[in-house]
DNA sequence: CGAAGGGTTGAGGTAGATCAACAAGGGTGG
DNA sequence: CCACCCTTGTTGATCTACCTCAACCCTTCG
């Protein structure tokens, strides 16, 4: 399934999961809770670097992520690549291919992961059964949509500068939503500048030259394989861009 | 609503909506028919250049499209346009908004444009009542997704040159998968450079030089007001890409 | 200890931006 | 009817943001 991925029974009970009691996230009602509960199937844990899902093929799947980074991206044949989006704890991947069938996009862990694992075959039951799970599952694909609405005008519009603010400050947001910043972990975004160049549609080398910019200012400070935002605010302002997501969010 | 829209009772019958037929969209079951058809409780029609959806608005409603072409778009504070994507008969305007509240994009109709009115306050019914159709809208999500994705990777990752063969390719494909060049319609996009460079990411001046050697390669001819595609296969050729959306799709 | 993966910096090249004209309708008001 | 404007497309000249190439540094790891 995955390269340096182990595969087990799931180990995190989804009464017990740590994800429900952050305040981003909302409750489920008993009954969904026993059917999710059922719905999961095993646990996956990856290592930094692994794949979890292959561009091309179809997989019998979909996944939660439980704790950790991980991120969706296309190549071109010559292999020049453009991440899409970032996963987070609370994110599914593999949604798009178990609906469509073959995945036109791949998966791959940033960081050491832990997801949950769906049988896709039960997605028919899960509208059937609980509609209100089948609601939440059409926001959570509005959510992306939305993500990629911004992200598309970041990169058709916004220059160098700005789009490197906008995500910064879009990464810094969606970690602290999640809870990856919680009891006094580090505020640190594990993202090399490969991955941000990857993402901003930007030669490794100007994007170098554009987050040293950003960090002079005072914005950022790079860490060792990562970095860690001192001013949101300021980034948003450069980036022209305001937040507009609120309140809590359903998961599965 | 809209500017230059207006809005009338049901006119065409979702019993005999022209859509159905069409070779390349699902059929429905009797009963879903049924709930579709109280679904609907209006029709709106708007002229070239109407403003469809706004920003930063809430809207009461969602729609699908009847016949015509629009597009969803974002602006920042400057004035810089970016094009997300282009909404042909048979696909969902406004469904981001009905989940989430506030609209994130605007939606401009690009022809004259007929869209089935729907209520956001029904969604729920659908969920409950229809799960097929539950299923349906998140496929639809899912579907615009993917299509954002290939755009991302597009804007990032290709040459000016390659963007624009790979979105002449992808609308042509589209317009013909709608059945808009069906019985002898004329085969033509009705884009604008101007719309070709907001959704490019590139100036106007850059979009027509490069559309301009695309022409003189003989891929496509320009008409006054939109261009005709001549040789898909060289487009997608340039462009490196392989669409892989087949069979019959969904709508509501 | 050598290799590999990140990050950093300067020099020079180029894709695409900006500026500035101009042409060809179409619409509108006089 | 003409005179005017506005929109859309077209083209050349110049500029610049970003790319490529080429170093070099540091840390980690086998």
């Amino acid at each position: 399934m995955a390269k340096n991925g182990k595969l087990s029974a799931p180990r995190t009970k989804c009464s017990a999961c740590p994800l429900r009691k952050r305040e981003h996230f909302r409750d489920f009602a008993v009954d969904e809770l026993d059917f999710v509960s059922s719905f999961k199937t095993g646990e996956l844990t990856a290592d930094a670097g692994a794949t979890i899902l292959v561009e091309g093929t179809h997989s019998a799947h979909l996944f939660t992520v439980l704790d950790g980074w991980a991120f969706r991206y296309k190549i071109l044949d010559d292999g020049r690549r453009q991440i899409l989006n970032f996963i987070l704890p609370g994110d599914l991947a593999g949604l798009q291919g178990s609906l469509m069938g073959e995945m036109q996009h791949s998966v791959e862990a940033l960081t050491p992961l832990t997801l949950c694992v769906f049988e896709r075959g039960r997605l028919g039951s899960l509208f059937s059964g609980y509609p209100d799970l089948g609601f939440d599952l059409t926001w959570i694909a509005a959510r992306e949509e939305r993500i990629l609405d911004e992200h598309l005008l970041s990169l058709g519009r916004r220059s160098a500068l700005e789009r490197a603010a906008y995500l910064l400050a879009f990464l810094n947001r969606r970690a602290r939503s999640a809870g990856l910043f919680d009891n006094g972990r580090k505020k640190m975004l594990p993202v090399s500048q490969q991955h941000f160049a990857d993402t901003l549609g930007l030669s490794i080398v100007h994007t170098n030259k554009t987050l040293r910019k950003i960090a002079a200012r005072g914005l950022v400070r790079w860490l060792d394989r990562g970095c860690e935002v001192l001013d949101e605010d300021g980034l948003c302002k450069i980036a022209g861009w305001t937040d507009s997501t609120s309140g809590k969010r359903p998961f599965i």
